[in-house]
RNA sequence: GGGAGUUUAGCUCAGUUGGCUAGAGCAUCUGCCUUACAAGCAGGAGGUCAUAGGUUCGAGUCCUAUAACUCCCACCA
């Protein structure tokens, strides 16, 4: 028996504890049986969890459990994403100091606590959401394990030719000291101002006009622009200009890329300003003038402003150039800069030694891959694509870190030719490990590596690194690929775009055939969430302990694919009114299900209704869920359910109470058309709220499957098939029984009050004359009659309840 | 500047491939203690589906343009 009230905290914990134990959500794929695979977002561990990731987590959740339903074998493997920069810098602030200031080994043991703690509270969340993914078994991108695949993957691609070594240009962060990709850009609004600077033809007194926001870079200037079809410019080709206050000269050359719209038509370049400067200092081979140091200060080029910051190295400068007459005018802007993701300080482009995969030259296969997949919602395919075509930079994968995956590569000291490990002694550590055979040169001498890989260098192998959880195959493509790639949409372009990339490189093939990908879940206003406000009232665990796991997933569920949403509360009622109506119509209805026998009987026309009702909804219910469309399969199952609490069961209710009125037949009738129903109805419920439904079938429907959890059985398809008027004729009825109830609501009668007759005129009256003894029931009339033709109803008096008094 | 999304009831949103009087919840109003549920039930009111054109027998749904808001990308001269 049901208890009277539903205690979700209780019953949920419960469950969540005995799924566990039983490893009911344990992949034991059956011969034959069908494989879905998800590749399974792992969390970013560098903050606490948010509603927003929650979300996301429980629309995979919802797409698993409806795979499981189907009778298909999930893989939903689970891990951690646990290295890199976003960890180097959530530990960075837990222990107030900066990575530099303690010994390498040091910190990285550091990072590998902090790690632990917040895995622990991830851990604990996740069981608590009733998540079913392998929570016994799972991966971490720094686990050794993991370091072996994506040191392979990184010796794959060196021998392919896909990965180089050089000395180039690469997005610089000088907060995080450390190379970045284009990827780990955000594109910020910066109040700056826009300098118009006087520089002098060489040999004369005139001077041409060149504006630039970062007149800093003066100090570095290589030559300057115009455009070869530019004729008002054109002339200045022969001559060389000075640099303000600097006072040095410089060529000026011709390109096309120059706009001559822009400001004077007349464009300094230096290296390296931007993008473009990028592009001309390799295109006109041009001098590499740095400006800056890693950690952002001005260099000796800069003379009398080395050592300031680059911003106070700006405002000096400025204040030199107008003291000094250089400056025609100023004009306040708000551009939008280019700054490094994780903390918000503008990037830089500087020279380095870096690794780099090459991306630009394969953008035609990357842009078919994108093509190919199946985006869920379609319109998700356009961002992959417009990130493809933009692509301007090679992936730099090293970075000038320490808590990452090493480089599995040492230098030679004589040849200075990198040397790779052998993948037979993987996972290596160049700073601990040496290389066992001597370079081509003959030299026996190596210098380690220093630099550490990218985390997306790792985190784009999650299809090898989790299906490596359950065939210890290591960097290997058997599950590939894998059906579901879910995520937000912040990461198509990271790890979307990296797993595609690594894919189609080491397999030739994609890595997933389907990709979901939600919505962000804002503030009330539209802001975003961040990591760091997760933990205030709103924190995942406050909200499952207010409104329980259920209601939660409810709510989650009931987000717009895709789509971002601005939290609020508001929406978790309905979620709590449906799992209290499913609590209490279950309740109701096992009741009479007691001594129930499921066996075959003769079905009453109303419960053929609900059954052929029932069958419509349960295919419909799949195709939607099939489709990542489960907003809209929960919103078919829940009106459905609405409609047979508030007019099947009020329709049958008498039925089920007075067998010894209606007869014995009647009455199995009806409660085998709730048996299958309810059930029915329960396992397509149970994706999204797997503790609800589980406590109702336990306490009742397992015996008769014999099955230990909900969460092992199937949808229950039913095998009759009804006439196809059934549904058309039954809808009428409701239809009817509603008439009726608005014509006492409208009279103030309470819906107990009896009428005297009631007159169908239809062309089914065969039907209406089955259905009698419910409709008679329901709307307590005391007197039918029926004619044949054109659809009408005429409603009797309704007796006043004196008068029904005085005849009982 | 390029691309995507959104615009439907007072509020939050559903409305597959164009098809009868445009739906739900919340809020509001009117009734009802009806042998599951008052955290309930029944009923009502409330919308020129952003705007303007077009295609069609028929448009919330398709096409074109416009506006507002949001997001992604590019823009640092």
């Amino acid at each position: 028996m049901l208890d009277k009230k539903y205690n979700a905290e209780e019953k949920e914990q419960k469950w969540q504890e005995y799924w566990y134990d039983n490893d009911i959500y344990k992949f034991e794929p059956k011969e034959n049986q069908k494989i879905y695979s998800i590749d399974t977002p792992p969390p970013t561990v560098n903050g606490k969890i948010h509603m927003g990731h929650l979300s996301s987590y429980m629309h995979i959740e919802t797409i698993a459990r409806h795979h499981r339903m189907k009778g298909e074998a999930v893989y939903f493997p689970f891990g951690f994403d646990d290295n890199g920069l976003p960890t180097e810098r959530y530990v960075e602030k837990v222990i107030k100091k900066r990575a530099q200031e303690l010994p390498r080994a040091k910190f990285i043991e550091i990072c590998l606590d902090e790690t632990k703690k917040l895995e622990e509270e991830f851990f604990a969340l996740y069981k608590r959401a009733g998540f079913s993914c392998n929570l016994k078994t799972h991966y971490s991108s720094i686990a050794p394990r993991t370091q072996k695949i994506s040191q392979k993957s990184f010796i794959d691609l060196y021998n392919k030719g896909l990965v180089y070594h050089a000395e180039s240009p690469s997005l610089w962060c000088t907060e995080c000291r450390t190379a970045c990709a284009q990827s780990e850009l955000e594109s910020k609004d910066i109040e700056s101002t826009f300098n118009y600077l006087k520089f002098y033809i060489s040999g004369t007194d005139e001077y041409v006009t060149v504006a630039t926001t970062r007149p800093e870079m003066l100090c570095g200037v290589c030559c300057v622009f115009v455009n070869p079809k530019d004729i008002k410019n054109i002339h200045l080709l022969t001559k060389k200009l000075v640099v303000p206050y600097f006072g040095y000269e410089v060529p000026v050359l011709a390109d096309d890329l120059v706009d001559m719209e822009k400001g004077s038509g007349v464009v300094m370049c230096c290296t390296f300003g931007d993008t473009v400067d990028k592009e001309w200092q390799r295109k006109h081979k041009l001098p590499i003038k740095k400006c800056f140091t890693d950690d952002g200060r001005m260099t000796e080029l800069a003379g009398e402003f080395a050592g300031m910051p680059i911003l106070e190295g700006r405002q000096a400068i400025i204040a030199k150039l107008k003291e000094n007459d250089f400056l025609i005018k100023q004009e306040n802007i708000v551009h939008s800069v280019s700054t490094h993701e994780r903390c918000g300080t503008p990037v830089e482009i500087a020279v380095k030694n870096q690794w780099f995969i090459d991306v630009l030259s394969h953008k035609d296969e990357l842009y078919k891959a994108g093509l190919d997949l199946n985006w869920y919602p379609k319109s998700m395919r356009a961002r992959y694509l417009n990130w493809v075509e933009n692509l301007s930079w090679n992936w730099c994968i090293s970075r000038q870190r320490y808590f990452g995956i090493p480089f599995p590569v040492w230098y030679c000291k004589n040849c200075g030719k990198p040397k790779l490990a052998d993948e037979s002694d993987l996972p290596v550590d160049p700073l601990k490990d040496s290389p066992k055979t001597p370079c081509e040169c003959g030299c026996n001498e190596f210098a380690p590596e220093t630099d550490v890989m990218d985390t997306w260098a790792t985190s784009s192998l999650t299809p090898q690194i989790s299906t490596d959880l359950y065939t210890n195959k290591g960097f290997d493509d058997t599950m590939v690929p894998m059906n579901l790639r879910p995520n937000a949409h912040d990461n198509i372009r990271v790890w979307d775009f990296y797993t595609i990339t690594k894919s189609l490189y080491h397999f030739g093939k994609l890595p997933w055939k389907d990709l979901m990908i939600s919505g962000y879940v804002t503030s009330p206003d539209g802001s975003k969430l961040a990591k760091s406000k997760g933990n205030g009232a709103d924190s995942p665990q406050n909200i499952i302990k207010t409104y329980s796991a259920d209601v939660t997933r409810y709510w989650a569920n009931n987000l717009t694919l895709g789509k971002d949403t601005a939290f609020s509360l508001v929406e978790f009622d309905n979620g709590k009114k449906l799992v209290n109506k499913i609590w209490n119509a279950s309740k109701f209805v096992m009741m009479f299900l007691e001594n129930y026998e499921p066996k075959k009987v003769n079905l009453e026309v109303m419960d053929k209704w609900i059954l052929a009702r029932y069958n419509e909804l349960v295919k419909k219910f799949i195709g939607y869920l099939d489709k990542y469309e489960i907003a809209l399969a929960v919103n078919e199952l829940e009106k459905f359910f609405w409609n047979f609490c508030d007019n099947y069961i009020e329709i049958v209710k008498r039925r089920l109470y007075n067998p010894d009125v209606y007869g014995e037949e009647k009455c199995n009738s009806a409660k085998y058309a709730c048996f299958n129903v309810l059930l029915g109805m329960l396992k397509m419920f149970a994706p999204v709220l797997p503790h609800i439904t589980e406590e109702i079938y336990m306490d009742y429907f397992a015996k008769f499957e014999n099955a230990k959890s909900i969460h092992a059985t199937q949808y229950l398809v039913l095998d009759e098939k009804f006439d196809d008027e059934i549904i058309a004729n039954g809808d009428k009825l409701v239809e009817l029984v509603s008439k009726v109830r608005q014509y006492k609501s409208e009279n103030k009668a309470s819906l107990k009050a009896e009428i005297e007759e009631v007159t169908i005129t239809s062309n089914i009256t065969d039907f209406f004359k089955q259905a009698e003894p419910d409709l008679v029931g329901v709307c307590s009339i005391r007197k039918m009659n029926y004619n044949d033709g054109e659809y009408s109803v005429e409603l009797g008096k309704i007796v006043p309840p004196e008068a029904d008094a005085q005849n009982q």
